[in-house]
DNA sequence: GAGTGGTCTAGACCACCTT
DNA sequence: AGGTGGTCTAGACCACTCA
């Protein structure tokens, strides 16, 4: 046996049996990632791949299962890999790009890109306005709005939940409808309300708590908050919406035009 | 002295001394989470503030290091404290809001928002086009570019590193001039060209090799890649633009119209 | 030079998924 | 039931920062 920390830190020739020039390698787990992330651009281990479990790869590669699981947690943070909580780690397919200056809806997109998309209801009902809401929809804090909360997959994968405010008096009977469809498709074809400008904000965040456990992802795993309000051309607000993201999933892509 | 794991799991009392009915604190690194998160929305520990040593932590809250850490993760995550590195964890500053459908240049609206913007070239040089690059600037491969690597600051933090590629013969000695200024602002006054449309695409992403290093970051931070194309009215591409932000630092805000 | 975070080891039990 | 990842413990040494 060797001492503990004698030459853990490699940078000698010990880290792994794969004679390699480090140059940047010379932490063990960097070492693990890099040469897994090889496999993967390599196609070695292909989109949808599992990968061998984390106590194998630490057998295999010599290192105890925490630089194991460092260097998963790297090639998580780059969106190369995934996890299935308690299941087992994945190679992650391509990211798909989002337009929000395009009107099509979550489905039409997904779709275009050779995905497929599914959506899901999670809930519907009337809540009282909070103060965030509130102004936004342009009701009195505590006036009854729509609340939706819908769960979106790509490819059979969760990949984002999202929380839906409306005003009640555009959309009368909206929660009586089904909601696993365009959204933006049922303004239009059934209450004449067509959304022509959006105001959206957006920033990586954690997933925790509720979100977390709607996408079974681990709390704390990084993810994209995706804030959007929609108006129609008269001005009326038709929709807030916040999107919580997987952050491997998505790439956001718009042409924008300087404002003068 | 109590057995490895016999009462690991807190959900009975042993957790913290902090008594708490948990709710979702089950998990001791939630709870150590939950606590320090607290202490920072309340205000005890403001903007900028150091947190107490992992060690101290460990101690106090009488948990193992390496649970204070995963906890001290999970805030990084969600962007409410940073580190320096080997220095200490800190809370961290609100974030700024970026709007890329406005022509100001990064030292206009950071300053703009009260905080304190710096930049610094790093290097700028000629290089040949990469086959990447080439088609976007409308060059043929090989041919020569310029090529400048920025990293910009605000209140004296890096927060984000750029690498520029540009067409020289749109810019006929740029690389003698001083770029720790608004580059669109020297376009402008310098050789009368304006940026009047943008191609914008960005994903989270995780912060590795030279940009952690640029960045003075763990390998692995999570981070925001933003890439922009700048086109003036005719049409020509001024400048190809891949920025690699610290994922907790900005927040994207813009008004799209919807396309037609 | 003291103190900090960064990396690494060698174990253990648990909750959950899969078969 | 067996295997997976998820959490936790108790150590150790290293590279770097800071005073």
């Amino acid at each position: 046996m060797f001492g503990a920390g004698a030459d853990q830190h490699a940078g000698m020739d010990s880290a792994l049996q794969t004679a390699e020039p480090p140059a940047r390698g010379r932490l063990q787990y960097l070492v693990v990632r890099d040469s897994l992330a090889e496999e993967i651009a390599r196609g070695t281990l292909k989109p949808g791949a599992r990968l061998p479990s984390e106590r194998s790869l630490q057998v295999t590669l010599g290192v105890y299962r925490g630089t194991v699981r460092e260097a998963l947690f790297q090639l998580e943070a780059e969106g190369l890999i995934y996890r299935k909580e308690r299941s087992g780690w994945y190679v992650a397919p391509p990211r798909v790009t989002y337009d929000p200056s395009r009107p099509e809806g979550f489905t039409a997109w997904v779709a275009a890109q050779g995905r497929v998309p599914q959506t899901e209801t999670l809930s519907k009902e009337r809540v009282e306005a909070s103060e965030l809401v509130a102004p936004i929809l342009g009701v009195r804090p505590g006036a009854p709005t729509f609340f939706v909360r819908r769960r979106r997959h790509i490819d059979g994968r969760a990949c984002l939940v999202e929380h839906i405010s409306l005003n009640p008096k555009l959309f009368p009977g909206l929660l009586e409808r089904d909601l696993d469809v365009s959204l933006t498709g049922v303004m239009r074809r059934d209450y004449g309300r067509v959304v022509t400008r959006a105001e959206v904000s957006m920033y990586p965040c954690a997933l925790t708590g509720a979100q977390a456990e709607d996408l079974r992802v681990k709390s704390g795993t990084p993810g994209l908050c995706l804030i959007r309000t929609c108006f129609d051309a008269a001005g009326a607000v038709l929709e807030y919406d916040q999107e919580f993201w997987r952050h491997d999933i998505i790439r956001i892509s718009l042409a924008v035009a300087m404002q003068a």
